[in-house]
Parts: C-alpha cells; structure tokens; sequence
DNA sequence: TGGCGGCTGGCTGTCGACAATCGACTGGCG
DNA sequence: CGCCAGTCGATTGTCGACAGCCAGCCGCCA
C-alpha cells in the first residue's frame, strides 16, 4: 500500500510552515481572508496554535507569491485586485500558455494528449450540466496539464505563481453558464492544433481562449469584487 | 533635497531581513557562494552578525526566487545550474520581453524611446571597447528598462525572478569579445522595430536576440560552470 | 476651537534557548 | 569480512520573551 507510504512521507516531511502556508493559500484563495484584511501576527499565530516564527516565515513565502503584502514595521494585509491586475494577469498567462504549447510542439516524441482529452471531454460533460464547480476544477487541472506536459521546469514554477492568482480570481468571481459552456468547448481548437503540431494555429488557440476568459472575468469587475474596505474588519 | 528624504526613507523601511536578502543575493550572483554549496544557519547568522530568525526569513525568499533549494530538516544549499536550466532561461526570457513589447507598442501615447537608444549608443561605445563588464551592465539596464516600459507590473515582478538567474548566469559564464559586439549589435532591430510600432518583427527580433544569447551562453556550458563539487567548501 | 506635542497600547522585529531529527561513526553479530 | 543496530554530534524547527517603532488618543496651548 504505498498510499500509506506517500501519506507518510508526507507528514514527516512537512514542516509547520508549510502547513501554515497551505492553512493560509486555502484561506486566501477561499476568500476566508478577504483583500485587504490585515494579518496580525500574534492573532494569527494563537489561533492557528503555534509560534510567531514559523507563521513569519510562512509570511514571507505568500509574500514572495503576491498574496500579501508587506509594509515594514507597519503590518502585513491580503493583497488586492483591481481590474489592472486581471488584465496583467490573463496577458501574461497567455504567453505562458504558449510558451507550454510550443514546447510540447517541439517534443521529439508524440506527446500522450489523451490524459488532455480526458479532462476536456469531462468538462464538456459538467458545463452541459451547468456544474460550474467542477468546470472550473477541470478547467484548472486541464491547463496545469499543459504546463506539466511542456517539461519545462522554469515555466512550471512560473505558472505556479499565475495559477494561485488566477484561482484566486475565480473563487471572487462566478460566471454565467452560458460563459461557462463557451470556455469549455473553447479548449477543443487547442488540442486540434497540438495534435496537428501546428503551433501557429495553437498558440492563436490559446491566446484567444485566454483572453475570452481574461474578458469574461474583468467585465465588470469592479462591481462585485471589492468585498473588503480598506478597514479594520474586526471590532 | 529628496534624495535624503528618499535615503531616509529607505535606511528606516530596510528591516535586518532585507539586509541578509541584499547581502545573500550579492554572494551568489557574484559566486561568493557557489551552486551547490550548503548554507549552514548557524554559521551564516554568527557571520553576519545576527540571529537565525531574521536569517531563516530571508532563506524563505531565497528559497521562493530560486536561487537556493531547501530540504526539509535536510539543509539549504545554492542551487546549481544545469545546462537545462540555461535553456529554459532563456526561452521563458524570450517570450517575457516580447510581451513587454507587444504592450510597449500598444501604448496609446508613442512611447519615449530615448532611454533605450541612449543605453543601446553606450552599449555599442563600450563593445567596440571591448569593456565587457560594461556592456553587461548596459545590457542589463536595456532588459531592465524594456520591462518597466511596459507599465505590466505583473510582468515586472515576473521578470526580477528571471533577471536574477540571467544575471547569476553572466556572473558564470564570460563571453568573447566578438561575441559582444554580436550581442550589442542586436539591439539596434528591436529598437527600429518598436520604433516602427510594427510588433511582429519586434517581437522577431527580441526573440532573436535572446535565442543568440541564450546559445552564446549555453555552448559548453557544463565545461566552466560545475564550480561547486557537492561537498562542503570550508576546512 | 484648531493645531501641536507627548503619551500609551499594540504590533512588529529580533534574539537566545530548547527540542527534534538526520547523518555519520562505532561496535557487535552473523 | 560484511551488515545491522546503537550512539553521538551537528543542524534544523520551534518557542517564548524583550525591545523598538508606529498609530491613535489625549491634553495643552495659541
């Protein structure tokens, strides 16, 4: 049962910052902690019971990512999102994007695009259900498929840092199921290209699916996304 | 006087963490502290002159940028380079600045493209000198300043985390002196390009003139650049 | 009454110390 | 002679406490 093993090794190898530091993705991602909510350490660290060391590294880490932001000596708060940083944010996924489909264009060997084809065919499944969650999942597994297919390890930890933004971005903000539906049959051009090894066709595949998503999501956005006044949450 | 204010400003706001990350930074992109090579917390922080805590904050940043590997309960070293690596540099380098560009040419005001042709005269002045530490200064504030043009703050923080690894790159690997001149030359068509605003061939001849460099490196790369053996360096 | 200065509480930044873990060495056994 | 278990040193992970700084409040003075 390497089940077990794996859920051993896993324990043992992670540190009470990296727990903090999932505790804290999960949160920010959720929307437990809304944008622009401060973090106080020693509140913090008590309620999740430990010390303010490891949670300060912890900090850091997220801070690194851009979820927090930090002022010297003057606290750390959830970062915000304005409709700039969407438009920055879907420009340089489309380019990343790219990049991965060119890379996996240029593998030698055929690439295995069936576990890509699994995960769209499930989609297509969920949006004619109008399942919006689990579109969303597979939406999400099906690009982190497509960076981890380009064997491109610079890229991969570069996308790391996109996709915990752009998750972000999805838990703040819900689509209509028609929208839905368009997203997901608009993955199936990008695996036509990939499986003709047409890059030109790809990567105008998957720019445009990028930017119509990028432009479903910041339509409007400053109507229902600024949940958190930049004041005190707590009385 | 703002440049006191500004010196003030800055000497308060630089908490001691900031002070390892600068110094930390410095070590190993000058080879101080070369790939491979373990950092021991203990003797850094008596080093340095501070406490572990401070220290292991900075190592979270180090470890986020990339530039040192963490294994749990294991130990931090400096990261090594492998050709691979240089690669994938510089292909994820390519496509970051043809963004830059493509949102540099999409600017509605014609861009201020003086301090780029002010950089690229000096750039060739010292090629033709063949002052080698000095065109890779300019080249670097020519990369540099491309990015900032953009106004992608998002592109911005995405490209610090590839100029430091292009610029531990340099500090590695020393070119020839025609080299050089090839490489300082090459900027001229990207600046006609988006002088032209005709981003097509702009965007051919960042990805060009990045390709060349990311080849002039990568070319026997593993024959100079294996500094560290993976045993401890201090007796 | 409005502006200025000192005070205070809360929070961050830093430190030294303890506990837990890993690797290497040594000794014993098959 | 080779392999395994036990032990020890070194290093990391975590904690509680102290010091310094900042913001906001209060009182004083013009």
């Amino acid at each position: 049962m390497p089940d077990t093993l794996l859920t051993l090794s896993h324990l043992q190898s992670k540190s009470l910052r990296e727990h903090i530091v999932d505790v804290l993705h999960e949160a920010i991602l959720c929307g437990d902690l809304s944008p622009g909510q401060p973090l106080i350490e020693t509140d913090l660290a008590a309620q999740l019971g430990v010390s303010r060391a490891p949670l300060r590294e912890a900090i850091q880490i997220l801070n690194s990512e851009g979820l927090v932001e930090t002022i010297p000596r003057r606290g750390t708060r959830v970062s915000t999102l304005e409709r700039k940083d969407i438009v920055e944010l879907y420009s340089l996924r489309g380019v990343l994007e790219a990049l991965a489909i060119r890379c996996i264009i240029d593998q030698s060997d055929p690439c295995d695009l069936r576990r890509l084809e699994a995960i769209s065919e499930r989609m297509l499944r969920a949006a004619n259900q109008g399942n919006l969650r689990k579109v969303n999942e597979l939406d999400h597994s099906f690009h982190d498929t497509l960076i981890a297919m380009s064997g491109h390890s610079l890229l991969q930890t570069t996308w790391n840092l996109v996709a915990l933004r752009v998750r972000r971005v999805m838990t703040l903000r819900n689509m209509r199921n028609d929208d839905i539906r368009l997203v997901a049959y608009s993955h199936l051009p990008i695996l036509d290209a990939i499986r003709d090894r047409d890059g030109e066709r790809a990567t105008s595949a998957i720019e445009a699916h990028v930017a119509t998503g990028g432009d479903l999501v910041a339509e409007d956005w400053e109507v229902g996304a600024m949940p958190a006044p930049l004041q005190r949450q707590e009385s």
